[in-house]
DNA sequence: ACCTTGACGGTTC
DNA sequence: GGAACCGCCAAGG
């Protein structure tokens, strides 16, 4: 039995579109856990490497809430997650990404729909 | 039950 | 912008 507040917090990553970056507390938030930012990076950690429910998980997708990628510059996973977020067209200036340009906004509805908790 | 660990966040200087 | 500091809290040992 896998911890159910991973499972809550894959399910939404999952939404996040393509060339779209979300924040760990909004993610937290969306799965219904506020506050819980940083139960969302121990998850992430934890992702599966086949994906889950056969899809795979878009963790790169998640940054912090300063528009930065949370693994120290230079090392092998900023420059994997830098590398996937400009392959879909983020732009990413010295280390940061304008949220303002590149923040997923879900509408109520896109989350009632699909999430089911 | 206690202690440590986080891919965090906000506040402040 | 950036660094220091503190609050946060489930998970796993």
């Amino acid at each position: 039995m896998l911890n159910p507040h991973y499972q809550q917090i894959w399910q939404t990553v999952q939404l996040i579109p393509i060339g779209k970056v979300a924040c760990y507390g909004q993610i937290a938030d969306l799965a219904g856990l506020p506050g819980r930012a940083r139960l969302v990076g121990k998850a992430l950690g934890k992702v599966p490497e086949g994906g889950w429910k056969n899809k795979a998980v878009p963790w790169f997708r998640v940054i912090n809430s300063q528009g930065k990628i949370s693994f120290p510059p230079g090392s092998e996973y900023f420059d994997k997650q830098k590398q996937l977020l400009q392959e879909e067209q983020v732009v990413i200036i010295g280390t940061r990404i304008k949220l303002r340009d590149f923040q997923w906004q879900p509408d109520l509805s896109e989350i009632l729909f699909s999430l089911e908790f």
